[in-house]
DNA sequence: CCTTGCCTTGACACCGGTGTCAGGCCCTAC
DNA sequence: GTAGGGCCTGACACCGGTGTCAAGGCAAGG
């Protein structure tokens, strides 16, 4: 499989992949060409590492995830080393949550402010 | 009050000062040298663009609120540019959190997953 | 006069995943 | 042979608030 048509299989462009493979989430071997080839299971690869991205996740990251299903594993987070990266990133999300809870709650102040002066 | 005593004063630096001017926050006036002059008054205006930032408003947004504040209202937020820029940010931030929710559920049930096969 | 310290403008760097373009090679079909 | 489409590498743009540096003007004190 060329680089097209898995960009096509898993809904994103060449551009996206060959970022991927420069930051060592995938390593396709190479034609007499030069042309990268990928075997059928990169698919599964590339959506993992997109379903990490869209949770947030930065490309360092995802490797162990990645090397967890390379590894033969049903799932990339069943590893000890991604454990330990969902924790992290669980904690930073907990972290960010409270962050905007707090600024949610200055606003809401505020609009409530302004409510109280129309009827004053 | 030449830029770097505002700076200290309001707890920034000259650079963040003249970031601001650039975008249309404040307008000191010149000496005759060429230094700008802020009068007192300006330090309660940046006080309340890096309340805004701080949560997560972005220079034009503020606009309104520092305009706001110079019509000589008691506070930024009590005029109707304000509130409508309020009212945004609040389905903004409503939004994220709801994203990061969905994540930090996505998260929480395959931290739960590998837990139950530490114990099978 | 010289140093020191403040001011001025202008510009690049950062972060991170992606779009996009340039210039060029490879292969197939006509 | 040539037109078209896919591939290659390399590089810049984006976003937004701030740090930081360069090169130079201005003021005060030795």
């Amino acid at each position: 499989m060329l680089i097209g048509e898995l960009a096509e299989r898993a809904g994103t462009s060449p551009r996206t992949l060959r970022y991927y493979e420069e930051h060592g989430l995938i390593h396709p071997s190479r034609d007499a060409n030069g042309y990268r080839q990928y075997d059928d299971g990169e698919l599964r690869v590339v959506h993992e590492i997109r379903a990490l991205l869209a949770d947030g996740f930065g490309v360092d990251d995802i490797k162990p995830f990645v090397a967890c299903l390379r590894a033969g594993n049903s799932a990339g987070h069943v590893c000890p080393d991604s454990a330990a990266v969902l924790r992290r990133r669980l904690a930073e999300v907990d972290g960010y949550l409270d962050q905007l809870t707090a600024v949610r709650h200055r606003l809401q102040t505020q609009l409530e402010e302004i409510k109280c002066q129309m009827t004053p």
